[in-house]
DNA sequence: ATTTTAACTAAGCAGACGCTTAGTTATCGA
DNA sequence: TCGATAACTAAGCGTCTGCTTAGTTAAAAT
């Protein structure tokens, strides 16, 4: 009936969703997109609307990726807090970028846009955060000392040292990381 | 000789510093700083020579009024590592924006720009990081027990979870960010 | 083989970007 | 009082922004 795309959309999303990875939403301008995904700006629009269509779909490109290369060690782990404390260590590799690296694509979202960022875009973020914080109880829960309210406000507690993590390892040194990492884990 | 300026340095910038606070660098026009300056353009390069200058004057702002509203406390305490935790609590208000919070001005540049930022403004960063961690260094060694090797570590791991408390900020309520920061002090 | 239809190319839209400059106004020393 | 000088206004520079559109090409259905 008519022409085939020349271009398969996954494909070219990941290559958007690792410049927005390293350069954050507003730095990335269409201009580069359309060279970094190799097709033309009529394509871009066709396939995704507008570039905030672009970042839905490269957010949850980052979902899977993570999800493969992280997370799903994570979840089928039965190592309790070990787990998690290796997650951490894991994350520090998957967001490597030369010799610093370039964050948590969900957490260098919400840092520049902030509650001033888009409802589709937050909710995709509150989706993934959510998802992660779950794991994290999973893995509490192996410890049946623990009440349900001391796992909530660990968890919690882990969420936010994961964002810390995620910032200080664009600017810290590994030992730094290590120290970070090793304090943390002491008294859980 | 000539004509005055009509405006004080100090006080345009400050409109300035809470302007990037906000926004970030990038998302931040030289159009905005304009209006909330109340200020020409003319005025603004003569004054400050670039985007970048009223941007490196507007981080000393700062750091001056963060000594003055947050870390003046800290210096002065004699109460070890509990006037840290007051810090934490203190740095929540002092980065409150109506209902969520804008983060660290420091914080937020460092998760924007990363490692290619400017080295005029990463000094600028390295330098009030740097400040801080003397700050906590000082405090944990009210602890006579503990070796500077222990001190250090702890020093790094309180930096990484401030930078996760600016974060979390934004996006995290009171209740979670109370449970970060009291099981932050749990492993101290 | 021809028609239909969608995917392509490339040019261009209006507006915003950082920054500059020609021309005017106010304040100073002489 | 007047010339010198710096601070002002406002228009505009070239470039980039997100996005659109007129015209061309290729693949499927008839």
């Amino acid at each position: 009936m008519a022409r085939k795309k020349e271009y398969i959309e996954e494909e070219v999303i990941e290559k958007a969703m690792e410049l927005f990875w390293r350069n954050g939403y507003e730095s990335t301008s269409v201009r580069m997109l359309e060279k970094e995904m190799g097709i033309n700006q009529f394509s871009i629009y066709a396939s995704f609307g507008n570039k905030k269509g672009v970042f839905i779909k490269s957010l949850a490109c980052y979902k899977a990726k993570a999800k493969l290369e992280l997370i799903n060690k994570l979840q089928n782990s039965t190592d309790g807090i070990n787990a998690i404390k290796q997650y951490f260590y894991d994350f520090i590799n998957f967001s490597k970028e030369s010799r610093l690296n370039k964050g948590c694509l969900i957490t260098n979202t919400v840092n520049e846009l902030g509650e001033k960022a888009d409802q589709e875009i937050m909710s995709e973020i509150v989706n993934f955060a959510t998802n992660v914080k779950t794991l994290f109880i999973e893995k509490l829960e192996f410890d049946n000392l623990k009440t349900t309210e001391i796992i909530n406000k660990q968890a919690n507690y882990l969420m936010v040292s994961l964002q810390g993590l995620s910032v200080a390892s664009k600017m810290f040194n590994q030992g730094e990381l290590d120290d970070f990492i090793e304090n943390t884990f002491k008294n859980i």
